[in-house]
DNA sequence: GGTGCTATTTGCCATATGACAAATGAAATG
DNA sequence: CATTTCATTTGTCATATGGCAAATAGCACC
C-alpha cells in the first residue's frame, strides 16, 4: 500500500492515524486483462488506485465505433468521473488493458474519508484536477498532428505499451483506423 | 454582478455577508477583441469571470503553428489553469475573441476568499472540475470525426460564434487548415 | 476614391487516410 | 494436429485534406 500513501502525500499532509484509516478502507483487487472495472449503464460505486497495470476509459459513439477516450497509468486513481461525481448512469466503460492490481475504495469508504480526514477533500481535488489537466494537455495537440506523429508521441508517453495492447484500442485512441495504424507501424 | 453570484450559488451555499465580500473583491474589466488577458512567459496573477463575450486559450506548437486549445464561454471562469495553479510561467495565451466584460479577481483577493469563506474552496473546485470535464468531453470525440462533422458540432455548441471570429482561430481549434475550413463552409 | 494591409476564397496537385475485402497470422479449443 | 475464431496485415481504390500560390474580398487610413 505504500505506493498509494506516497502518492497521496505528494498532494497534502496526513498523520499516521489517518494513513492507517486509509489503509483499512482499501481492498486489494486483481483485475484481469480485458475485464471491466465499471460499465456503461451503471452508476459507478467504486474508486480504484492502480498499483500495477493500465486501464482505459472507452465508449461507443453515435456511429457505433468503440472509442478509447484515454488510458490511465500506474500510480493514479481510476474512476468513471463523469458519472461517479454526478451519480448518473455512465455512458463509458473503465476496462483493464493489462492485468492490473488495484486498491479499491467503496463509495461509502471514500465518503467516510471525506468526513473523517480534513485534508482528504483537498488532496483528492488536487489529484483530480491534475489528472484532468494532463489528459487535456495530451489530447489537445493531437488534433493538429498527423497520424504518424500521434503514434510516435504515444510511443514516448507510454513506452512499452503499444505492443502489449490490441491494435483497436490504440487506433481508436489515436483517432485512426486499425489498417492505417498497421501501415504506420510498418513504415516506421 | 448577479450573474457571478448566481453562478457560484449553483455549486454551494453562501450567506449574504460572504456574497458582499466576494462582490467587493471583484473589479470590472472591459477587454477588447483581440487583447490578451494573460500571456505566455508570464505567471498569471488574475482570475476572471466572463459576464459577456468569449475568450480562447491558445499556444504555439513545435512547428510554430498557433493552436486554439479551447474557447471559454460566458458565465464561466477564465484562467490559465496550467500555470496559475503551479505558479510557473505560462506557455499559453488567454485572449478575448470578442469584446468582453469581465469581473477580475487578483490572486491575493482570490486567496483571501479561500481563507475567509469556508465553502469557497469546495465551490471553486467543483467549478474547475466541471469545466475540465466538459473540455475533455468536447475534445475527445473530435479525434474520431472528420473535419465537416467537427465544424457542424462547433456550430451547434457555439451558435452564432463561427462568423464573428477569424477563420484562423476556428480552423486551429478544429485541427484543420484555413483553406479546408473555407471549403467546408462553402459546401454546407 | 485610392492605397495598402490582412483575411478569406479558390485552383491545382500531391498524399495521407478511410472503406472494404481478402489474405495471413496467432491463439484457443477439441 | 485440425479447426475455429479473432487480430493483424495487405491490396485496391476513392476521397478528404494539406501545401502552395494566386485571386478576391474586406477594411482601415490617408
Amino acid at each position: 500500500m505504500e505506493k498509494l500513501i506516497d502518492f497521496l502525500l505528494e498532494f497534502g499532509h496526513l498523520n499516521q492515524q489517518q494513513i492507517d484509516l486509509i489503509k483499512r478502507k482499501a481492498s486489494p483487487l486483481v483485475l484481469e486483462k480485458g475485464t471491466y472495472f465499471s460499465e456503461a449503464g451503471k452508476i459507478p460505486k467504486r474508486v480504484a488506485f492502480i498499483q500495477t497495470g493500465i486501464l482505459r476509459v472507452c465508449y461507443y459513439n453515435s456511429k457505433g465505433d468503440e472509442i478509447t477516450k484515454y488510458f490511465i497509468e500506474e500510480n493514479n486513481f481510476a474512476v468513471d468521473i463523469n458519472s461517479y461525481t454526478q451519480k448518473i448512469p455512465s455512458s463509458e466503460y473503465v476496462q483493464a488493458v493489462t492485468d492490473c492490481t488495484l486498491l479499491v475504495f467503496s463509495k461509502e469508504s471514500f465518503d467516510e474519508l471525506f468526513n473523517t480526514i480534513i485534508a482528504w477533500e483537498g488532496i483528492i481535488n488536487k489529484i483530480t484536477e491534475k489528472a484532468l489537466i494532463e489528459k487535456l494537455n495530451k489530447l489537445s495537440p493531437m488534433l493538429a498532428e498527423d497520424a504518424s506523429t500521434r503514434y510516435l508521441t504515444f510511443l514516448e508517453k507510454f513506452p512499452g505499451l503499444a505492443n502489449r495492447i490490441p491494435l483497436s484500442y490504440l487506433a481508436s485512441y489515436l483517432g485512426i483506423t486499425q489498417s492505417s495504424l498497421s501501415r504506420i507501424r510498418r513504415n516506421i
